[in-house]
RNA sequence: GGGGGCGUAGUUAAGUUGGUUAUAACGCCGGCCUGUCACGCCGGAGGCCGCGAGUUCGAGUCUCGUCGCUCCCGCCA
């Protein structure tokens, strides 16, 4: 019998295009769709007629049905039809294997355009590159096309399952204000004037974070929900202006209760979406030795070239370069690419490229043969150091050692950003594979030079670590966090932190943050008045969905997985937003034309 | 704000040191064709070479500017 829930059946068909096999043999049946293709025969006209649950043959025959062949004459691309007609099996020889449909196809009795289509900018149903723009501002059409319908099917079954999942965990889908309230630190905000109160503005959440707090203040105990976020920053291949985060809020938790539910859940998602079974638990690392390590807070593991501090081997060196970097309180480190000796001067210079880009100023090198050193750099290293440099970093000849002496957060990112270049150029990384770790241990604040003041490395909600919180006044840049992120393949998806449940410990991180009495009253007076009413110990996390989408399904740009993004100029290509509005509407807003 | 890449029929691309009428494939239009499914065969139309200046006897090609798309840095608690 028929396996297609019946609830797909309407008024206009009785299946979808992606249903029929040989056991409909003989049914009559009714199906609507587009035309993907048509072979008129002049005799005989075949037509594919596509859905989003597939395709099936349908066949006009002169015979059978003269004034349905006559129409079937004047189709075209992308028509509309609706079709009649009996289930038939396909004459021997003729079955299409590459076709679930295709076994059977049908015999057409009636035949009605619902609607005829202009001829396509770019074809919808081949699979060749089009330009993203004619994509962007045909939107409709590009999301016919099959990569799209996958993309987008796909995330909805991942929402649909994590939705499951998290209701069965007890977690309640509850929703928070898109008219809010623009607060200091953090991305600029998107604005939306208040007609009521001129001169005043609503602001875009950046994130429901208050809200979830408030909702564990209310006792709702866990929260979740899949809700779009707003920042008005530049953006990037994996970075829209609006986008959606699987965000979610517990009371009573330690960060291993997250990290246990979060694993159950990206565990479920994996083997129910992909069949993949993930190994648990979860590689973890603290920022520490993420950033000893890797480079980088979102650490790529799926290879191991780690990156080697220098400073105890060059400690009283002499050599100018190193040791003003050392003075100055920079550091020293490097890596050991395996057979990297075999690089010509050229592509040794395009890794100097590579780092530049992360303002490192150079990048030096040792090729390491059976007859010595080659470097510009190592006559000025005394044999002590050399000896000391070639154990630490396990030299045996073949291999290319490379420096960045810096000041820590440049030697660190450029050196981490060439570790995984270095890995990609020559296949270290395993394409197929998906490797989760958690870092763990943040900073809690981090000193901004600029602004000469602490700023939040996570948000300004997040609790510091019980046995840190006497540095608070100390030391307040070696106070750790209760915060974590979840990486995978070296791409940051998800993080959190246990939150700040108190009044005095928000006061006291506001007062680090130099946001003064005033301003915190102002601002995140409703925050701190809600924290004296029986705020609980709570916590959480949010993924950005898109970004996680765009991993498993292996695509490179966040645009592939939202059915209407924006330029990289922050237009819509479709609709043609932003745009101006009639003086009126600025008028009633109190706003002056520019 | 800064740096890089791209822009040629509807689409995807080619276009030599600047040199006749700017090519091809797919698509589109017309005709033929009763078992195709990348249908086939015959014929045809289709170009502001993103836009604007400049250099030149001559610009798709070189220069400058500009617009659009894109990748990256800054930015993104």
């Amino acid at each position: 019998m028929n396996s297609e829930p019946s609830t797909l059946s309407t008024a206009y068909r009785t299946h979808t295009c992606g249903a029929l096999r040989p056991e409909q043999i003989g049914a009559h049946v009714a199906l609507a769709g587009w035309v993907q293709n048509w072979r008129d025969h002049g005799g005989v006209v075949f037509v594919d007629l596509r859905d989003r649950h597939g395709l099936t043959q349908v066949v006009f025959n002169p015979e059978i049905a003269p004034d349905s062949h006559r129409l079937a004459h004047t189709v075209r691309s992308e028509f509309v039809l609706r079709i009649e007609g009996e289930v038939i099996p396909r004459p021997e020889g003729t079955v299409n294997p590459s076709l679930p449909t295709g076994e059977i196809e049908v015999s057409v009795n009636r035949a009605e355009i619902l609607n005829a289509a202009k001829t396509p900018p770019f074809m919808v149903d081949e699979l060749g590159e089009v330009a993203e723009n004619l994509r962007l501002q045909y939107r409709y059409l590009d999301l016919r096309r099959q990569p799209m319908q996958q993309t987008l099917i796909f995330r909805h079954r991942l929402t649909t399952l994590v939705r499951a999942f998290l209701d069965q965990w007890g977690f309640l889908d509850l929703e928070t204000p898109m008219l809010t309230k623009s607060t200091p630190e953090g991305a600029r905000d998107y604005l939306v004037p208040s007609r009521t109160h001129p001169g005043h503005f609503f602001a875009l959440p950046q994130s429901p974070q208050l809200f979830k707090q408030l909702f564990m203040v209310a006792g709702f105990d866990r929260y979740f929900q899949i809700t779009r976020c707003f920042r008005d920053e530049d953006l990037r291949a994996d970075r829209q202006p609006e986008f959606t985060q699987i965000d979610m809020e517990m009371s009573f938790v330690e960060p291993e209760d997250i990290y246990r539910l979060i694993e159950e859940m990206m565990a479920g998602i994996f083997k129910k979406l992909m069949d993949i079974e993930l190994p648990r638990p979860f590689a973890r690392l603290t920022y520490t030795e993420a950033m000893d390590r890797c480079g980088l807070d979102a650490p790529d593991i799926r290879f191991d070239l780690p990156l080697v501090d220098l400073g105890g081997v060059f400690a009283d060196t002499e050599f100018k370069v190193f040791r003003g970097v050392l003075d100055t309180g920079g550091i020293i480190k490097g890596l050991n690419l395996k057979g990297g000796a075999r690089l010509s001067r050229k592509e040794i210079d395009d890794l100097l490229e590579v780092v530049k880009v992360y303002g490192a100023r150079g990048l030096a090198w040792i090729k390491v043969s059976a007859e010595g050193w080659q470097s510009p750099i190592v006559k000025f290293f005394s044999d002590d150091e050399s000896r000391a440099l070639g154990e630490r970093m396990g030299a045996v000849p073949g291999d290319l050692l490379l420096f960045v002496a810096d000041k820590a957060a440049i030697a660190n990112e450029a050196l981490g950003r060439l570790r995984v270049h270095l890995a990609k150029m020559t296949g270290l990384i395993d394409e197929e594979a998906f490797s989760f770790c958690w870092v763990t241990d943040f900073p809690l604040l981090e000193y901004d030079a600029g602004e000469r003041r602490h700023v939040a490395i996570h948000h300004p909600f997040t609790a510091p670590r019980d046995e840190d919180v006497a540095l608070l006044e100390s030391d307040p840049g070696d106070v750790r966090a209760k915060a974590y992120d979840l990486v995978l393949n070296g791409i940051e998806v998800g993080g959190g932190s246990i939150r700040i449940h108190r009044r005095e410990v928000q006061e006291k991180m506001f007062s680090l943050l130099n946001i003064g009495d005033e301003e915190a009253r102002e601002k995140f007076g409703f925050l701190l008045d809600a924290l004296e009413y029986g705020a609980p110990p709570h916590g959480g996390i949010a993924f950005g969905l898109d970004r996680l989408v765009m991993l498993l399904q292996r695509l490179d740009s966040i645009r592939d997985v939202i059915a209407f993004p924006k330029t990289q100029k922050a237009t819509c290509l479709l609709t043609g937003a932003p745009s101006t509005v009639q003086a009126r509407q600025l008028r009633d807003l109190g706003i002056k034309p520019a």
